[in-house]
DNA sequence: GTAACATATCAACATATGTTTATATATTAC
DNA sequence: GTAATATATAAACATATGTTGATATGTTAC
Protein backbone atom coordinates (compact mmCIF):
# COMPACT_ATOMS: atom_id res chain seq x y z
CA UNK A 1 0.00 0.00 0.00
CA UNK A 2 2.91 2.22 0.49
CA UNK A 3 3.99 2.41 -3.06
CA UNK A 4 0.60 3.37 -3.74
CA UNK A 5 0.69 6.50 -1.18
CA UNK A 6 3.65 7.37 -2.41
CA UNK A 7 2.74 7.37 -6.18
CA UNK A 8 -0.21 10.10 -4.97
CA UNK A 9 2.29 12.49 -2.83
CA UNK A 10 4.28 12.71 -6.14
CA UNK A 11 0.46 13.82 -7.54
CA UNK A 12 -0.39 16.30 -4.75
CA UNK A 13 1.07 18.95 -5.95
CA UNK A 14 0.84 21.40 -8.80
CA UNK A 15 4.08 22.05 -10.19
CA UNK A 16 4.20 18.39 -10.54
CA UNK A 17 1.03 18.20 -12.64
CA UNK A 18 2.00 20.40 -14.64
CA UNK A 19 5.27 18.80 -15.39
CA UNK A 20 3.56 15.50 -16.12
CA UNK A 21 1.00 17.82 -18.54
CA UNK A 22 4.42 18.35 -20.63
CA UNK A 23 5.57 15.16 -20.15
CA UNK A 24 2.69 13.78 -21.88
CA UNK A 25 3.32 15.63 -24.82
CA UNK A 26 7.26 14.66 -25.19
CA UNK A 27 9.74 13.45 -23.21
CA UNK A 28 11.75 16.43 -21.57
CA UNK A 29 15.52 17.46 -20.05
CA UNK A 30 15.65 19.49 -16.38
CA UNK A 31 16.50 22.58 -18.32
CA UNK A 32 13.55 22.25 -20.89
CA UNK A 33 11.37 21.89 -17.81
CA UNK A 34 12.72 24.74 -15.81
CA UNK A 35 12.16 27.07 -18.58
CA UNK A 36 8.25 26.05 -19.32
CA UNK A 37 7.33 26.36 -15.80
CA UNK A 38 9.56 29.36 -15.05
CA UNK A 39 11.26 27.41 -11.72
CA UNK A 40 14.14 27.06 -10.83
CA UNK A 41 16.77 24.06 -11.49
CA UNK A 42 16.92 22.87 -8.72
CA UNK A 43 13.41 22.78 -8.20
CA UNK A 44 12.85 21.30 -11.42
CA UNK A 45 15.72 18.76 -10.98
CA UNK A 46 14.10 17.74 -7.29
CA UNK A 47 9.96 17.53 -8.80
CA UNK A 48 11.49 15.22 -11.21
CA UNK A 49 13.18 12.73 -9.42
CA UNK A 50 10.14 12.77 -7.15
CA UNK A 51 8.04 11.81 -10.45
CA UNK A 52 10.64 9.43 -11.14
CA UNK A 53 11.04 7.61 -7.87
CA UNK A 54 7.15 6.80 -7.85
CA UNK A 55 7.91 5.36 -10.77
CA UNK A 56 6.13 7.27 -13.60
CA UNK A 57 9.16 8.03 -15.05
CA UNK A 58 12.38 6.74 -16.86
CA UNK A 59 15.23 8.57 -16.94
CA UNK A 60 17.89 8.36 -20.04
CA UNK A 61 21.14 10.39 -19.84
CA UNK A 62 22.02 11.78 -23.49
CA UNK A 63 24.92 13.78 -23.70
CA UNK A 64 24.71 16.50 -20.92
CA UNK A 65 21.35 16.01 -20.38
CA UNK A 66 19.12 13.99 -18.50
CA UNK A 67 16.13 12.98 -20.29
CA UNK A 68 12.57 12.45 -18.85
CA UNK A 69 9.90 10.85 -20.33
CA UNK A 70 6.32 8.89 -18.66
CA UNK A 71 7.41 5.21 -18.43
CA UNK A 72 3.79 3.81 -19.06
CA UNK A 73 5.33 0.39 -20.34
CA UNK A 74 7.21 0.23 -16.89
CA UNK A 75 4.33 1.34 -14.69
CA UNK A 76 2.13 -0.79 -12.80
CA UNK A 77 -1.70 -1.29 -14.05
CA UNK A 78 -3.08 0.75 -11.66
CA UNK A 79 -0.56 3.55 -12.24
CA UNK A 80 -1.64 3.57 -15.95
CA UNK A 81 -5.44 4.12 -14.78
CA UNK A 82 -4.33 7.22 -12.43
CA UNK A 83 -2.25 8.37 -15.44
CA UNK A 84 -5.48 8.81 -17.10
CA UNK A 85 -7.00 10.29 -14.60
CA UNK A 86 -4.43 12.55 -14.44
CA UNK A 87 -4.59 13.38 -18.08
CA UNK A 88 -8.25 14.14 -17.69
CA UNK A 89 -8.09 16.59 -15.10
CA UNK A 90 -6.01 19.07 -16.12
CA UNK A 91 -5.05 18.50 -20.06
CA UNK A 92 -7.92 21.01 -21.12
CA UNK A 93 -6.97 23.87 -18.05
CA UNK A 94 -5.75 27.24 -19.25
CA UNK A 95 -2.46 26.94 -17.67
CA UNK A 96 -2.08 23.30 -19.48
CA UNK A 97 -2.69 24.42 -22.73
CA UNK A 98 -0.02 27.39 -21.92
CA UNK A 99 2.42 25.32 -20.71
CA UNK A 100 2.52 22.62 -24.06
CA UNK A 101 2.45 25.51 -26.28
CA UNK A 102 5.53 27.00 -24.55
CA UNK A 103 7.12 23.79 -24.86
CA UNK A 104 6.58 23.56 -28.22
CA UNK A 105 8.98 26.99 -28.58
CA UNK A 106 11.40 25.77 -26.19
CA UNK A 107 14.65 23.92 -27.18
CA UNK A 108 17.44 22.29 -25.11
CA UNK A 109 19.76 25.46 -24.49
CA UNK A 110 23.31 24.54 -25.09
CA UNK A 111 23.19 24.52 -28.83
CA UNK A 112 27.21 24.05 -29.33
CA UNK A 113 27.38 20.10 -28.56
CA UNK A 114 25.72 17.58 -30.46
CA UNK A 115 28.17 14.76 -30.10
CA UNK B 1 -5.46 22.61 -10.82
CA UNK B 2 -5.94 23.04 -7.45
CA UNK B 3 -8.86 20.93 -6.94
CA UNK B 4 -7.02 18.13 -8.85
CA UNK B 5 -4.48 18.45 -6.20
CA UNK B 6 -7.00 18.41 -3.43
CA UNK B 7 -8.15 14.80 -4.47
CA UNK B 8 -4.58 13.41 -4.89
CA UNK B 9 -3.70 15.05 -1.45
CA UNK B 10 -7.26 12.93 -0.36
CA UNK B 11 -5.94 9.77 -1.46
CA UNK B 12 -1.89 10.31 -0.32
CA UNK B 13 -2.59 8.47 3.48
CA UNK B 14 -2.55 4.82 4.07
CA UNK B 15 -5.48 5.11 6.47
CA UNK B 16 -7.81 6.85 3.75
CA UNK B 17 -6.79 4.51 1.10
CA UNK B 18 -7.93 1.95 3.71
CA UNK B 19 -11.09 3.77 4.11
CA UNK B 20 -11.79 3.95 0.60
CA UNK B 21 -11.51 0.21 0.25
CA UNK B 22 -14.07 -0.55 2.58
CA UNK B 23 -15.98 1.68 1.00
CA UNK B 24 -15.57 0.24 -2.27
CA UNK B 25 -17.95 -2.46 -0.17
CA UNK B 26 -20.64 -0.41 1.08
CA UNK B 27 -21.37 3.01 3.17
CA UNK B 28 -20.44 3.15 6.94
CA UNK B 29 -20.67 5.45 9.55
CA UNK B 30 -17.68 6.30 11.55
CA UNK B 31 -17.93 4.39 14.33
CA UNK B 32 -17.59 1.41 11.94
CA UNK B 33 -14.51 2.75 10.26
CA UNK B 34 -12.92 3.27 13.15
CA UNK B 35 -13.87 -0.52 14.58
CA UNK B 36 -12.70 -1.95 11.34
CA UNK B 37 -9.34 0.21 10.87
CA UNK B 38 -8.52 0.34 15.01
CA UNK B 39 -8.70 4.21 14.53
CA UNK B 40 -9.71 6.63 17.30
CA UNK B 41 -13.11 8.76 16.43
CA UNK B 42 -11.43 11.92 15.77
CA UNK B 43 -9.17 10.32 13.49
CA UNK B 44 -11.93 8.40 11.36
CA UNK B 45 -13.97 11.65 11.26
CA UNK B 46 -11.17 13.98 9.99
CA UNK B 47 -10.15 11.50 7.61
CA UNK B 48 -13.63 10.76 6.04
CA UNK B 49 -14.48 14.56 6.30
CA UNK B 50 -10.74 15.01 3.97
CA UNK B 51 -12.28 11.99 1.26
CA UNK B 52 -15.60 14.16 1.43
CA UNK B 53 -13.73 17.95 0.48
CA UNK B 54 -11.96 16.21 -1.72
CA UNK B 55 -15.28 15.50 -3.20
CA UNK B 56 -15.27 11.64 -3.61
CA UNK B 57 -17.85 10.91 -0.50
CA UNK B 58 -21.25 11.86 0.48
CA UNK B 59 -22.61 12.32 3.29
CA UNK B 60 -26.33 11.05 4.99
CA UNK B 61 -27.22 11.71 8.29
CA UNK B 62 -29.03 8.74 9.70
CA UNK B 63 -30.52 9.26 13.03
CA UNK B 64 -27.14 9.08 15.18
CA UNK B 65 -24.94 8.59 12.70
CA UNK B 66 -23.79 9.79 9.98
CA UNK B 67 -23.41 7.21 6.94
CA UNK B 68 -20.29 8.33 4.70
CA UNK B 69 -20.79 7.00 1.01
CA UNK B 70 -18.69 7.02 -2.67
CA UNK B 71 -20.27 9.53 -4.55
CA UNK B 72 -20.26 7.77 -7.68
CA UNK B 73 -22.17 10.09 -9.57
CA UNK B 74 -21.65 13.49 -7.91
CA UNK B 75 -17.59 13.16 -8.41
CA UNK B 76 -15.86 14.23 -12.04
CA UNK B 77 -14.83 11.86 -15.03
CA UNK B 78 -11.69 12.21 -13.77
CA UNK B 79 -11.85 11.23 -10.13
CA UNK B 80 -13.66 8.24 -11.48
CA UNK B 81 -11.13 6.98 -13.26
CA UNK B 82 -8.56 7.23 -10.52
CA UNK B 83 -10.74 6.00 -8.06
CA UNK B 84 -10.49 2.56 -10.65
CA UNK B 85 -6.69 2.77 -10.40
CA UNK B 86 -7.52 3.03 -6.32
CA UNK B 87 -10.06 -0.18 -6.48
CA UNK B 88 -6.46 -2.16 -8.76
CA UNK B 89 -4.07 -0.69 -6.50
CA UNK B 90 -5.06 -1.93 -3.15
CA UNK B 91 -8.00 -4.38 -3.58
CA UNK B 92 -5.89 -7.73 -3.48
CA UNK B 93 -3.46 -6.50 -0.87
CA UNK B 94 -3.58 -8.63 2.52
CA UNK B 95 -4.61 -5.58 4.54
CA UNK B 96 -7.46 -4.75 2.32
CA UNK B 97 -8.44 -8.18 2.24
CA UNK B 98 -8.62 -8.55 5.96
CA UNK B 99 -9.95 -5.27 6.33
CA UNK B 100 -13.26 -5.96 4.10
CA UNK B 101 -13.33 -9.25 6.20
CA UNK B 102 -13.71 -7.19 9.62
CA UNK B 103 -16.46 -4.70 7.71
CA UNK B 104 -18.42 -7.93 7.30
CA UNK B 105 -18.57 -8.82 11.59
CA UNK B 106 -19.35 -5.13 12.05
CA UNK B 107 -22.17 -3.61 13.32
CA UNK B 108 -23.46 -0.22 13.91
CA UNK B 109 -22.50 -0.12 17.80
CA UNK B 110 -25.74 1.67 19.10
CA UNK B 111 -28.54 -1.50 19.46
CA UNK B 112 -31.09 0.59 21.19
CA UNK B 113 -32.00 3.27 18.43
CA UNK B 114 -33.62 1.98 15.57
CA UNK B 115 -35.91 5.00 14.92
C1' DG C 1 -35.01 17.58 32.42
C1' DT C 2 -30.57 13.61 32.65
C1' DA C 3 -27.83 9.81 30.68
C1' DA C 4 -25.66 7.55 26.89
C1' DC C 5 -23.95 7.43 22.46
C1' DA C 6 -22.18 9.30 17.78
C1' DT C 7 -19.85 12.84 15.69
C1' DA C 8 -17.17 17.14 14.95
C1' DT C 9 -13.75 20.37 16.22
C1' DC C 10 -9.83 22.46 18.50
C1' DA C 11 -5.14 22.79 20.67
C1' DA C 12 -0.60 20.91 21.01
C1' DC C 13 2.89 18.38 19.30
C1' DA C 14 5.86 15.81 15.99
C1' DT C 15 6.80 14.82 11.23
C1' DA C 16 6.73 15.71 6.29
C1' DT C 17 7.05 18.69 2.32
C1' DG C 18 8.30 22.64 -0.79
C1' DT C 19 11.45 26.57 -1.72
C1' DT C 20 15.64 28.90 -1.81
C1' DT C 21 20.62 29.37 -1.81
C1' DA C 22 24.97 27.41 -2.20
C1' DT C 23 27.76 23.77 -3.67
C1' DA C 24 29.27 19.38 -5.90
C1' DT C 25 29.43 16.30 -9.98
C1' DA C 26 29.60 15.35 -14.86
C1' DT C 27 29.99 16.31 -19.74
C1' DT C 28 31.61 18.93 -23.64
C1' DA C 29 34.45 22.47 -26.03
C1' DC C 30 38.70 24.57 -26.24
C1' DG D 1 44.57 21.28 -18.29
C1' DT D 2 40.39 25.53 -18.04
C1' DA D 3 35.75 27.31 -19.11
C1' DA D 4 30.93 26.68 -19.78
C1' DT D 5 26.80 24.10 -19.38
C1' DA D 6 23.50 20.63 -17.27
C1' DT D 7 22.23 18.25 -13.38
C1' DA D 8 22.06 16.62 -8.50
C1' DT D 9 22.34 17.29 -3.68
C1' DA D 10 22.52 19.45 0.91
C1' DA D 11 21.41 23.01 4.43
C1' DA D 12 18.11 26.32 6.22
C1' DC D 13 13.74 27.91 6.58
C1' DA D 14 8.61 28.23 6.34
C1' DT D 15 4.40 25.72 5.69
C1' DA D 16 1.46 21.65 5.66
C1' DT D 17 -0.10 17.35 7.55
C1' DG D 18 -1.22 13.51 10.87
C1' DT D 19 -1.99 12.11 15.74
C1' DT D 20 -3.52 12.54 20.24
C1' DG D 21 -6.40 14.16 24.02
C1' DA D 22 -9.92 17.24 25.55
C1' DT D 23 -14.13 19.34 24.56
C1' DA D 24 -18.42 20.76 22.17
C1' DT D 25 -22.61 19.54 19.50
C1' DG D 26 -26.47 16.70 18.42
C1' DT D 27 -29.59 12.75 18.75
C1' DT D 28 -32.11 9.20 21.25
C1' DA D 29 -33.93 6.89 25.42
C1' DC D 30 -35.61 7.47 29.84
Amino acid sequence: MSETVRLFKALSDGTRLRILNILLERECCVCEVMQVLGISQPSASRHLSILHDAGLLKAKKQGIWMNYALDHEGMPAYAQEIIKGVRLAIEETPEARLDRKKLQKTVKQNVACTT
